[in-house]
DNA sequence: TTGTAGGCGTTATCAG
DNA sequence: CTGATAACGCCTACAA
């Protein structure tokens, strides 16, 4: 049942041309007779006549493709971005490759080989929590193939990067449990590792300090798989071993509503015995009882921002001109809900 | 800064020896004597030599790459379903390009010529919902290019399925619905289109008539977008023109919480005034208050089967062998929460 | 055991 | 204006 695609051979022989002479009515070249030009287009046309993308890639050593690694698919921040990413990237005729790292060092470098030996022409990527600067990273950029990090990036990595500022951020979520009268600040973290964390963690710190608010260690309780259950543990922790405190900031939505759900259960009001906000304005946010206050963070622009500075030094890459790498720092904002409010 | 690949040339010429025996070393053929062979690898190994994938794409006539469309990415179900896709796709050694339709037939058609002009091995899509058996979907069989279809498919295209038993899955939701003592249950259905919709439909009626309760088309209501702000706008109107209906079955949760967020606002008590389940078991129906009875559909579990499926048919499609479409039913289950309790 | 030749389909160069 | 030729990198009959 295999059918036969049809070629430029085909398309000649049946023209009584040259392969070439084909070619070049197809791509617009000037030097072909406006007779011959006509009839290779439309028998092009009649024959459903699409170029091998295969030889194509062949001959412009391109393949229109770029590859997409992320911790996971299934997130709302990450979707987003992947929405962002395609949707940019098809704009520019390219396609997108996607694979997920599940937060693992050990696949990751496989999917970084696995788009290597595919030859993509740039690769974007998250990392996951346990990368950093690793062979894998250093391999990519040697070979000189585009790269940009988004969100979960590393200090070390020198290349282009799309990010928001996270101690930033932090740093105004914090303030904002203080505007509300938060006297005791308890933080939920990320892992020790990713910069994002470490960002949050430090923005956090600074806001307490600038406030002239004693830090405390024992109210920062550190996430290892960042989930809903880790919530919930967390919330029973803080409540059982330090009951006084008033505000809590938690490193995303996704563990700030495991947090809620525990509160709920055992009836702890929020907001009047303790305010919680979260990180980086999960739809579902606005959907629980109460509804979480947050911190935007614009992922599906954070998508096509990093599609277009790959795409950009894509293009560099090609004509081999020089390439300083850039870093973009999207604008995040506070969400008051009611999970703050003063009531 | 481009980097010149090593390829088989580099190598034969660095040993003296012919392209083809370094390439016949390299792929373990008996005819090659052990020294040059070691030999080879032994370079290869050492100037990281692999094959150039657009020159195997050619030769083979294989991009080893599958095409994915759905309808959207940022979606807890679809993401899923992209998840068990990748996975077993990078186990079988394919990659998977992403594309989404956003609902949108005339996307579709434009994703589907980039993907065959792309030369992908197969094609995976969940159909947008204007889409049947449209013109494109009709080249993708005409061309031979092995298709699977999942969830959102249309019976008259001829090709592998995965799917679950919508109709049954709906009659048993509702059912579930009448044990629990509902004796006016309203329906708020999918677009008139995709079959997913109609048959859950069909299930919602069948269930009524088996269980002698008569069927009112004035209890049905049909969302055209199926989101968030559909199920307040019908919550609002089911209670306002019959307030008497108290039982609701949904056709996805993302609508079932829309109408549990407005039932919330107004205070109707569910489950007392009103139980309702809804369809898919999204992650965060057992998150909001009061915890959403749902249908679990196993959306992992349909992309690793679409995907071996898809998988079997390329087989078949190399080796020239002929293949008969099958159709794949998953099992789903009623998980019964808060929202259907009896208190 | 090794190597030559040809082809996958396209494109670029250069000569007619 | 047209076309022959070579090359992209790999693979496989077939010869030597």
């Amino acid at each position: 049942m295999k059918n036969k695609q049809t070629t430029l051979k085909l398309i000649a022989e049946k023209l009584n041309i040259s392969i070439t002479t084909a070619s070049k009515a197809l791509k617009g070249y000037s030097d072909v007779s406006e007779k011959t030009k006509n009839a290779v287009i439309m028998l092009a046309k009649e024959l459903n006549y699409t170029p091998n993308s295969f030889a194509v890639n062949l001959r412009t050593r391109e393949s229109k493709t770029i590859g997409l690694i992320i911790p996971e698919v299934v997130h709302h921040f990450f979707s987003n971005v992947i929405n962002g990413i395609i949707d940019e990237a098809e704009n520019n005729g390219y396609l997108v490759i996607i694979l997920q790292s599940n937060e693992s060092l050990e696949l990751e470098k496989k999917q970084v080989e696995l788009l290597i030996n595919k030859r993509v022409d740039g690769i974007i990527m998250s990392l996951s929590n346990q990368s950093n600067f690793d062979s894998h990273i250093k391999n990519i950029i040697e070979k000189g193939i585009p790269l940009v990090l988004f969100d979960k990036i590393s200090k070390l990595v020198n290349c282009s990067k799309v990010i928001i500022d996270d101690q930033k951020a932090a740093f105004e979520a914090v303030e904002h449990l203080i505007s509300k009268g938060c006297k005791k600040i308890a933080h939920i973290r990320g892992p020790n590792n990713p910069q994002n964390a470490i960002d949050r963690f430090l923005g956090y710190k600074k806001a307490l300090e600038k406030n002239n608010i004693a830090y405390d260690s024992k109210l920062v309780y550190t996430c290892t798989d960042v989930t809903f259950e880790e919530g919930k543990k967390f919330a029973k922790e803080i409540i059982e071993e330090h009951s006084e405190v008033d505000g809590l900031f938690v490193i995303t939505d996704l563990v700030a509503v495991g947090v809620l759900a525990y509160f709920n259960e055992k009836q702890i009001k929020v907001p009047q015995q303790i305010k919680i906000i979260g990180f980086s304005n999960w739809f579902m946010s606005q959907v629980i009882t109460p509804k979480l206050s947050t911190v935007d963070q614009p992922s599906f622009e954070m998508g096509k921002q990093s599609f277009k500075l790959l795409f950009e030094e894509m293009v560099h890459f090609k004509n081999n001109t020089p390439f300083e790498p850039k870093t973009i720092l999207l604008k995040t904002s506070i969400i008051e809900r009611e999970s703050t409010q003063n009531k």
